[in-house]
Order: C-alpha cells, then sequence, then structure tokens
DNA sequence: AGTCATTGCGCAATGG
DNA sequence: CCCATTGCGCAATGAC
C-alpha cells in the first residue's frame, strides 16, 4: 500500500503542502479578523442606536412643549377674548395642566 | 521504534480520540453559529437604526412646523397688536381668518 | 486525575 | 495550475 519511493510523495508534493499550509492560515487569519470586525460593527451600531434614541426623547419633548403651548393658548383664546357686555363671568385664571403622558 | 503493543496506543486512547474530536466538532459549530448570530445582530440593528432615523425625520418635520406656526403667530402679533400712539395705523380692523378654503 | 472545551496546525477535497 | 475555503482529526492547553 505504500507507494516505494511515491509517484508524488516527496518533491513537488512537500511544495505543495507548504503553500497550502500558508494559505490555510492566510484565510483563517481573515475569517477570524472579520469575526473581529462583526463584532465591533455591533458596538457601533449599538452606540449609534443609543444616540438616536436620545434625540427622540429630546425631539418629543420638545414636541410635547411646543403642543401644550399651542393648547394653552387655544384656551386662553376660548375664555378671554370673550368680554360680553353684561355677564359677569369671573374666570380669572382657567387651570390648565394637561401634561401629555407619552 | 514502533511500541508492538503500545503502552498507550490503541486502547483508551482511541476512545479519548473520539471524545475530543466529538468535542471539537460541538465547540466549532458552535463558534460558527455565534458568528452567525453576531450578523444577524448587525442587521438587526442596522433596521433599528433606520426605523430610528425615520422617527427622527418625522419628528422634525413636526417640530419645523409647529414653530413656523409660531412664528407666524409672533408676526401676526407685533402687526396688529400694536397701534403705535402717534403713527397713523393702518388696520383698524384686525384681519382674521388666516387660511381657510373650506 | 479525569473530563470536556478551545485553539493552532496540518491534510485533503473542493471551489474559483 | 495556483490560491482560497472548509471539514476533519491530532495534540497541547485551558478550565473546572
Amino acid at each position: 500500500m505504500k507507494k516505494p519511493s511515491g509517484e508524488k510523495d516527496s518533491d513537488e508534493y512537500r511544495q505543495r503542502r507548504e503553500r497550502n499550509n500558508l494559505a490555510v492560515k492566510k484565510s483563517r487569519m481573515r475569517s477570524k479578523q472579520k469575526a473581529v470586525d462583526t463584532q465591533q460593527r455591533v458596538n457601533e451600531l449599538k452606540e449609534e442606536n443609543e444616540r438616536l434614541e436620545a434625540k427622540i426623547k429630546l425631539l418629543s419633548k420638545e414636541l410635547s412643549v411646543l403642543k401644550d403651548l399651542f393648547l394653552e393658548h387655544a384656551h386662553n383664546l376660548a375664555d378671554n377674548v370673550q368680554p360680553p357686555a353684561g355677564t359677569e363671568g369671573s374666570s380669572p385664571a382657567p387651570n390648565n395642566t394637561s401634561t401629555n403622558g407619552q
């Protein structure tokens, strides 16, 4: 079963093995590096995500403030701009506290 | 040079090899699966990111609309509710009704 | 001392 | 034909 000297045993064979071994090492290095990169990508994306969520929170807050201002104004219009000559309403300050709970 | 019976060649040795090979396979499967999971995590995070950015865009738009409304209102106030004492005014009757096409 | 887990390495098959 | 990628086994080492 053992080819005595080998049609293909110890000549260019060895050479090819060597080369392949190198290729294998290289390939595996790359593969590993890629895994590392991917993991890092995850971290970056996570951070980005947090940034975005913070921004959303901020914008939402701003929005709700502005909306509240609008509502307040509308109420003022409805309550104040009605000075009917003859009716003593006397509603000095319409208590208005409607906060949006998100 | 060949230990005929081998102090440790074909007995529990084979058994141990077998076991180890199994363990190796298992470990590598896991490792590979983890890589896949990580990659998927990246995709999920990317999607999430896009969603968040869309939301930010929307909120920003809303905000700018509201802000514009405020500015407009402020201008109206400055122009109408300021009858400067001494200068012949312009519009005695506050022109109401901004945009109503019905 | 014993077991499984993880890792670097080489071989061979296979895919470009 | 050459390199790249992948499954597999071996052996050393790690961790418990």
